[in-house]
RNA sequence: GGGAUCGUAGCUCAGUUUGGUUAGAGCGCCGCCCUGUCAAGGCGGAGGUCGCGGGUUCGAGCCCCGUCGGUCCCGCCA
């Protein structure tokens, strides 16, 4: 028989509709049989329906489902009518379809996982069957939420003059950055095109093309080892602009988060943002994305170390290294084990251990307590300003790395107390400014660019980078949310001189660069407009709104941490052929 | 590249500490009963290469080695 059209969605009636006839279209969502009475629960994405089949009034329908069961598309056709026993827990609880006429559309084998929101099931098997997962309310909605923020996006940055401009997926490979994904070319063999870690020159090279503003909503790729937060391939939005400075992307920015906060949430947001140096944020927080929601600041007390007797401090203070602290407010009654959680926690993070001390009943107590006097532990525990009950947790060395172990102690201390349950509706906003625009690597024995290679130094540490390049700070600014880098982005070098010059720095001879980034060379020495710009971390910012802390909640098809694609068991190997026509010989794994 | 953790019925898990009869439970599934439920209820039933491979042992879900896969983290992510 052929299904018949729905003339509404399963989320729609109400007692006012009562005493109209309709037909729905849907998935069953459950039977409920009594013999005489069946109930079967109807769902598209709109939301669910009860149809009744009344055994008295339609003798010939209950056989006619026998089969239905859970997850089978079905049409009914009836009569809308106040519900005897209202389910006051949906919205269309109020009323309810008796049944004149059901129609099979398609059947369907049970499902490896019931359709519920409240889902135990291990993410292998929801990512095998990734669209019956994606059936589940709880998912839907974070896609609608996703589709919103396109809206809102496009909406506003044609509002404020921009343009969207698409830019090439195949593009060419350069070596700063992340590993690229590369494809190869056939008609050019032994070539290979790269997929763009970001279009970050191509929004540089419509700026020299006088485009002025502009943005695009794009994915990008890189192949680096995957998180929680990170997929392989990833949505931004990219943005950049003409004759501006810091100030002008800052302003924007905050106005479209207000907005999106305003128009997603309903959450009026107070700007401008707090701004934070990137100094400060390791100094304070140990991240240079803090989570603002929670609680406490790492203090230094190198100074007050350097006597205190304890050889971990004084050693570290005498090779040039700090001492920092952080007070964990009330938590003296850690356990034993709690406390070895912090210290392995600490570990992972290139701590060789962590010093803690507990401050109870007047009582000072923990790993080097006893060796020490007591006068001068009081006295550490008067420079850190730990009260009565409270848990300092130290780490001692080098700046950057003492920094990090107590930002990650920070964090683990808030979970072990709850407090991210606590903070959950929360949003904490900030800038992280003034970054480190070069950073050495010890493995390429060089100096790198911590942002990216074409990020302008800040005009007062200019002179810098002939003297202490270590020092030179770049214009460049990251937005974190909660915790997350939701944006980054700089100020652009736009003279050819200035370009060069930077290159050089990072050990590029002329030669290389010319080979590398020629074309970006080359054009900006043809009226190259100053411009700046930023990039939104789309997925993040979605994950954000929505309230979880997994990309994969808000990527319809996304990848296991080792880049499988469990649904399509991509990658896959090839046919011969398909090498054969690129030049392409695979060698045997070792 | 490294660390942690998980893998037992369709699903969620127990059983592994201390190797020993026929590997259990809840949910789901199948059948029957039932006219007002909404995760319906009652009765009955089926369902397992304990991820995979090898080893130790009289005997392995349990011990050992390897391997595959999931998750989280460090490194990495300009």
């Amino acid at each position: 028989m052929e299904f018949q059209k729905r003339t509404i969605t399963c989320g729609e009636l109400r007692p006012k509709d009562a005493g109209r006839t309709v037909i729905l279209n849907g998935w069953v969502n459950a039977r409920r049989d009594y013999g005489g009475v069946i109930f079967i629960d109807l769902r598209d994405r709109n939301g669910v329906t009860q149809c009744v089949v009344d055994s008295s009034a339609t003798p010939l329908l209950a056989p006619s489902i026998k089969d239905v069961r859970n997850e089978w598309v079905v049409w009914v056709k009836g009569l809308v009518r106040m519900r005897e026993n209202p389910n006051p827990n949906i919205p269309t609880g109020l009323i309810e379809i008796i049944a004149e006429d059901i129609g099979i559309i398609n059947s369907a084998d049970v499902t490896p996982f019931e359709i519920v929101d409240d889902l135990g099931t291990n993410e292998e098997l929801r990512l095998e069957y990734r669209y019956l997962d994606l059936r589940r309310r709880v998912l839907q909605k974070n896609f609608e939420v996703r589709n919103t923020l396109y809206q809102i996006t496009h909406q506003f940055f044609a509002e404020e003059g921009f343009t969207e401009v698409e830019t090439p997926v195949l593009t060419k490979s350069t070596p700063e950055g992340a590993r690229d994904y590369l494809v190869p070319s056939r008609v050019n063999k032994g070539r290979f095109y790269a997929l763009p870690q970001s279009p970050q020159l191509f929004k540089q090279l419509l700026m020299v093309s006088g485009f002025d503003k502009y943005m695009q909503i794009v994915k990008c790729f890189r192949d680096e080892d995957l998180r929680a937060d990170r997929q392989p391939e990833f949505t931004q939005i990219d943005v950049e602009m003409s004759f501006v400075d810091q100030e002008d992307i800052i302003a924007l920015t905050e106005r479209f988060i207000a907005r999106v906060w305003h128009e997603v949430l309903d959450v009026k947001l107070t700007m401008p943002l707090r701004r934070i140096s990137y100094e400060d944020a390791m100094n304070l927080y140990g991240s240079d994305k803090p989570d603002l929601r929670l609680s406490g600041e790492i203090v230094d007390v190198t100074a007050s170390s350097a006597t205190s007797g304890f050889s971990v401090f004084t050693n570290a203070v005498e090779s040039g290294g700090v001492v920092k602290a952080f007070v964990a407010s009330g938590s003296a009654s850690f356990s034993r084990k709690q406390i070895d959680e912090l210290t392995e926690h600490a570990r992972t993070y290139g701590a060789k251990g962590m010093p803690w001390l507990k401050y109870s009943n007047g009582e000072i107590t923990g790993s080097f307590a006893k060796a020490i006097d007591q006068s001068e532990l009081q006295a550490i525990i008067k420079n850190v300003g730990a009260a009565d009950g409270d848990l300092i947790v130290f780490a001692a060395g080098e700046w950057e790395r003492s920094c990090i172990v107590l930002g990650a102690l920070r964090q683990k201390i808030a979970i072990q107390n709850g407090e991210f349950e606590r903070v959950a509706d929360s949003y904490a906003l900030c800038w992280v400014t003034e970054f480190p625009l070069l950073e050495y690597s010890d493995e390429e024995k060089r100096w790198v660019a911590r942002h990216h290679p074409f990020t302008s130094p800040m005009s007062a540490d200019v002179a810098l980078l002939t003297t202490d390049p270590s020092r030179a700070r770049a214009m460049a600014y990251d937005l974190v949310i909660n915790g997350y880098e939701a944006a980054g982005g700089s100020i652009r070098i736009h003279k050819n001189e200035v370009q060069n010059e930077i290159f050089s720095l990072l050990g590029m001879s002329n030669d290389e660069a010319q080979t590398k980034f020629g074309f970006l060379l080359k054009a900006l020495r043809y009226g190259a407009p100053p411009h700046g710009g930023i990039a939104f971390g789309f997925d993040r910012l979605v994950m954000v709104l929505v309230g979880t802390d997994n990309i994969r909640d808000v990527v319809a098809f996304p990848k296991t941490t080792s880049g499988l694609s469990l649904m399509d068991g991509c990658p896959t190997p090839v046919a011969q052929s398909q090498l054969d026509q690129l030049g392409i010989q695979v060698k045997a794994s070792s």
